[in-house]
DNA sequence: CTTAACTCGTGCATGCGAGTACGAGTTGTA
DNA sequence: TACAACTCGTACTCGCATGCACGAGTTAAG
C-alpha cells in the first residue's frame, strides 16, 4: 500500500497522444542511435523494415501465450517465447508495460475485427449466442492478459480499451432485457459480470483439461441461455 | 527448574531427529536461542505463551486480508497489515510457502466448520441455496488465498485441502441431477466451475463497488437456480 | 553495393523481496 | 522475581527481473 508496484512504475506507459515527445533535447550524451521504437506507434509504420515488422508480429503474438502459461512470464520468457532475444524486444517496446498495453490493444483490435461482423439483430438470445460461439476464446485470450495487465497498465487505459468491447455486449444484454427477453430482475452489471465469469471458467477448464474446448461455447450457452432467460 | 524439557525445548532441534538433542549438560545458558517456531505445526500449541498464540491469530487473519488488498503482498506487507514486526512473522512461520499453507489451512478450517452445519437433505436446489447463503463469502476468501497459494504450495496440497469442501458441493449437484431437480445435460464439473465462477464474480463485483455485498448471495442464487433448473 | 535499419549477446547498475544472523529489549508465567 | 519465550529492529546475503549501454554482426531496400 505504501508504495509498490513491481518494477512497471506505471506512471508512464507512453500514451499515443501526442506527437514525440521521445525527441531527445540537448542532454549530452544523448543523441544515440534513434530506434524509432521509441515512437508513438501511430507514427511508426512508415520506415520499418519487413523483418522488424515480423518480428514485432511475433513478439504481440507471443506475448499471451506466454503469459498464459505462466502469468509470471518475465520479458526474456516472452521474448524466447517469440523466438527472438531479449535485446531485440526492448528495440520494439521499451518497457514492459508499453508491451502490455500494446499486446492488450492488438488483441481487442483483434477481437473487434471478428465481433464487428457478428450480426447482433433478431432474437437477444440467438445473438447473444452468436456473439459468444464467434469469440468465447478471443476474448478470454484477452481477458488474460488483462488480469496480467492490471497492475503495470494505469486503469484509465484498460478500461478505456475495454470499453468497445463491453458496450456492445452490455447493449445487448440490456436490450433483451427490454424486450422481455432476459430476466429483468437482476441489473445489467451483474448479466454482464456473469457472462464473463462464464467464459472464464470454460477457459479454465479447458486449459485444465476437464472440457474439451470445441464443447466450451455450447456449455456457456445452455448455461447463459438459461439462467439469463425471462421468467415467462 | 533447571529445564522442563517439556517436548519443547527439545523437539524444536527434533524437527525430524531425535528427542532430547538438548543435553543439558554444561554450559549453563550457552546453548543457543531455539525457538519452536520451526516445528512442525502439529506439535506447537503445547507450549505457546498466549501473547505467541495471539500474533499467529492475527498473522492468519491478517493474511488473506492483506492478499485481498494486494495479491502481490510481500511478508513484510502482511506483517504490517497483522500489526506486528516481520521478523515476529519468520518466528511463526519460517518461510512465504509456509505462512501461505497455514492461511489456507486455517480459512478451510473456518470454512469446513461452517459449512459442516448446513442441512443439506431435502430439495437439492434449496440446499444450494443454502450452501451458498451461508458460505459463499468465506470460500471466496479462501480461493484469494488458493489463487495466490497456487504458485507457492505444491498442488498436491492443494487439492489434497480443497478436497473436502469440493466433494461436498459435488455430492450435491450430483444428487440433484439424479432426482432430476438438476439439468443433465451438462457434467458436474462444469455445474461446479460456473458455481465458483458465480461466487467468484460477486466476490469482483462487490470489491469494485457494483454489488452490495448484502445483494450478493441473492443475485447467486437466483442465476444458479435458473442456469442448473432441468428443463421440465 | 552501400547504408540505414535491425538483431542480439554481454555486461552492468538498480531495485526488490525472501531469508538469515545477531542481539538487545520486553513480557508471560511458574 | 527469574527466566524462558517472544518481539522486532538492523544489517546483511542471495537471487532474480528490469532496463540501459555498447558494439559487432546481419539484413533489407534504394
Amino acid at each position: 500500500m505504501p508504495k509498490q508496484n513491481t518494477a512497471g512504475d506505471g506512471a508512464d506507459a507512453a500514451q499515443q497522444g501526442g506527437a514525440s515527445s521521445a525527441t531527445t533535447a540537448g542532454e549530452p550524451g544523448a543523441r544515440k542511435r534513434e530506434k524509432n521504437a521509441s515512437k508513438p506507434a501511430a507514427e511508426r509504420a512508415v520506415n520499418q523494415r519487413a523483418d522488424a515488422l515480423r518480428n514485432r508480429a511475433a513478439i504481440l503474438a507471443a506475448t499471451p501465450i506466454a503469459l498464459r502459461k505462466n502469468p509470471d512470464a518475465s520479458i526474456a520468457d516472452i521474448a524466447v517465447e517469440a523466438g527472438i532475444g531479449r535485446m531485440t524486444l526492448y528495440g520494439h517496446f521499451k518497457s514492459r508495460a508499453e508491451l502490455l498495453d500494446a499486446a492488450l490493444v492488438d488483441g481487442l483490435e483483434r477481437a473487434e475485427a471478428v465481433l464487428s461482423t457478428v450480426d447482433l439483430d433478431g432474437d437477444p438470445a440467438a445473438a447473444l449466442a452468436r456473439l459468444i460461439e464467434s469469440s468465447w476464446s478471443l476474448l478470454d485470450q484477452v481477458s488474460g492478459l488483462l488480469v496480467v495487465a492490471q497492475k503495470e497498465v494505469p486503469a484509465h487505459r484498460i478500461r478505456q480499451m475495454h470499453e468497445k468491447a463491453e458496450a456492445r455486449m452490455r447493449g445487448l444484454l440490456e436490450r433483451g432485457q427490454a424486450e422481455d427477453v432476459f430476466r429483468g430482475d437482476l441489473p445489467v452489471d451483474w448479466l454482464l459480470a456473469v457472462t464473463h465469469a462464464a467464459m472464464n471458467a470454460a477457459a479454465a477448464e479447458s486449459t485444465a483439461g476437464r472440457l474439451r474446448p470445441a464443447d466450451a461455447p455450447r456449455y456457456i450457452n445452455a448455461t447463459l441461455a438459461q439462467a439469463f432467460a425471462a421468467t415467462a
